[in-house]
DNA sequence: TGTTTATTGTTCATGTTTGAACTATTATGT
DNA sequence: ACATAATAGTTCAAACATGAACAATAAACA
């Protein structure tokens, strides 16, 4: 039986995560307001930070990258491309594979959005010290790591 | 213009905010995984949880600190009710009101699930020491304070 | 080669989340 | 008291995400 001692609140540990958690969903509805104007989602803002980063990814990687599944990806980017901010080529080697790319559209209107992004980020980050907030990424890094062995 | 030197992955509080996002992405889906034993999704361990903490909690409140709709709390809580995790009375002074209590079985499931979570959670952090998981839940408190101004 | 197995992307049914419009109730201001 | 505002919860349609089944293609291997 659990008595009030075994409660998860008391591990200083369980704490400070649920601490994050609150954080990180605070700040993705701030930026999620920030970036209505746009008219771009956080779903889709993730895609155009990857492709920008790795062009000529195929939609398996990019489901893969962003934790969602494949057909996510295929019912999302019909509007990306519609509104003519990437394309989709098929692989010359290999039939199966879309290779995916921004356009130049599709590149201003990321930085657009990516300058919204940095700036939210710098008024929440300036609570932190330089060092602690490298310390947080190198930790979140670690996390990651841990949990790609999972 | 933008030109590569004013890209915010080469601004490093962004850099550690994306490691965040995606170190908490990681863990969440493991956690998602973990629960399904348990036939709980996680928007509804976070009811549980919160309803745990603030017996007697309306379903506005309760939208609030989740950060999510009102619509979304009528939408869910039929399933738990129906479950008997918990129970749905009206005010006494305001009938608009619904308050919400966690039954008997609602707290022996919550803490089972808890226990699931509080597991990972400890593995999670084992990567870092407890200082510096401290001072990285004080960081995300201080964050969170600073959204609430927003 | 020919057969089996894996991989990529799509489709479709299902479940979730959202926001706007609505009802009922309470608070506010005159 | 009365009219107006605000608040709590519900309903409904649309947006969004998910996973299983599927078609096309490629890889593995006898």
């Amino acid at each position: 039986m659990n008595n009030k001692q075994d409660l998860p609140w008391d591990n200083p540990r369980f704490r400070n995560w649920i601490a994050l958690v609150r954080a990180e969903k605070a700040v993705v509805a701030a930026l999620s307001k920030a970036l209505q104007p746009l008219d771009l989602k956080l779903a889709q803002l993730d895609m155009l930070m990857n492709l920008y980063r790795h062009p000529g990814m195929s939609q398996h990687d990019l489901a893969r990258k962003l934790l969602v599944g494949r057909s996510n990806i295929t019912m999302l980017l019909p509007q990306l491309e519609k509104r003519g901010l990437l394309t989709r080529e098929n692989d010359a080697k290999d039939k199966r594979i879309m290779r995916l790319t921004l356009t130049g559209e599709g590149e201003t209107l990321l930085m657009d959005a990516l300058h919204i992004y940095n700036a939210l980020i710098e008024t929440v980050m300036a609570q932190t010290s330089p060092t602690e907030c490298d310390r947080m990424g190198a930790m979140m890094t670690r996390i990651s790591e841990v949990m790609k062995n999972t």
